[in-house]
DNA sequence: GTGCACTATATTGGTGCCAATTTTGGTGAA
DNA sequence: TTCACCAAAATTGGCACCAATATAGTGCAC
């Protein structure tokens, strides 16, 4: 229930600085109040929601200025991942990275903005396995969900998603020539677009 | 209380694989279930203790190779925020810093191991705070937490502390001069020792 | 003595209830 | 109207209890 919960969250479905009342949420996921408790208490450690005492939960939606820091921060970890990436990502790894790459490309025409987003989720996600760095994996999702989802912020314009579809291309084209500085600089000027 | 707790854990006061149960934390922190479960539910969110439905929650103590990754992680981010603090520190920042770095040094002699744990966790957050990124301190504060503390695994020697000591004042140094490269070659030496 | 089923104990997990606190709504006076 | 004040409603927080589950212990059959 607390992905679910997060999920929600992230995708924007409460309204910002909606308070989570407990009743509410047990009837909208069918949860015992445990449970509630359980899943609020977790997404306030993430820093996605905030608690006051007494007063309960609400969802934050962090400030321009704490989401840049943020963004500053995935770049810093996804760019010093690229050393890690480019010297163990395997033959097939790179295989399976340029796969996800075309099928987010092919995706563009038909796919909705959330088949899209998940594509483009599971390459970035991908890259980073390849660094071997279980810790990070898991870092960087927490990192993404304290942020604005793509639908909303990013990805203004169709043409900015070509783009990076293309920037995948061109980041597995990096890593198979093995040149961690042009792979680092093209992450870096992709996440911050 | 979950504070406390964490610091306990950290500290190494609980047997490896030992089963946290809620009536003990009741008793050793006087607290109530519900402030309990609390704050087993956010250590375990912040992967410190580890969660078996009905069972309850453990202390992990990570293996080796997820250690490693972490620390690999603090390596990282600390490198990569040394650009942002050669670009943001202040000349006060600096003094501050250099000031926090000889009282480590000072303590050598006569502090108690945990004083001079302390002088070492200052410093370093203090540098990290002179980068601007609140986040970024958060993030390593947490990260601090998963991996063992000093007194058990680093600072085997004297000799060591005396060179850690040594290594801070590079690091002013080296911001002084505005190297950020530099900065980040001790740095990263720094952590990995 | 060993293995197995069964019972007893301990611990977690869920529920209902009530107290404490906050918020909301309403009433009246300036 | 607008403000202060008070009462009512809503919400969280803590507590006690019971159910569900896992572990430990006991005795029995072989």
């Amino acid at each position: 229930m607390a992905d679910r919960l997060a999920a929600d969250i992230q995708a924007g479905r409460f309204s910002a600085g909606s308070w989570l009342k407990q009743i509410d949420l047990q009837n909208r996921y069918a949860a015992n109040r445990s449970e509630v408790r359980k899943a609020l208490v977790s997404l306030a450690t993430k820093r996605l929601i905030q608690y006051e005492p007494n007063r309960g939960y609400y969802v934050h939606h962090e400030d321009d200025a704490l989401s840049d820091e943020i963004r500053d921060l995935r770049v810093m970890l996804e760019t010093a991942a690229a050393d890690y990436i480019v010297a163990k990502a395997t033959v097939a790894d790179i295989a399976s990275l340029r796969q996800l790459a075309e099928q987010f490309l092919k995706l563009l025409p038909t796919g909705t903005i959330m088949d899209i987003y998940e594509a483009n989720l599971a390459f970035h996600t991908a890259l980073l396995v390849a660094s071997g760095n279980r810790a990070l994996v898991e870092l960087v999702r927490d990192l993404r969900l304290r942020t604005p989802p793509a639908p909303a912020s990013q990805w203004s314009t169709r043409a900015r998603i070509e783009q990076s579809g293309q920037e995948h291309l061109e980041m597995v084209d990096a890593l198979e020539a093995r040149n961690a500085e042009k792979l680092k600089a093209i992450i870096s000027l992709h996440i911050q677009q």
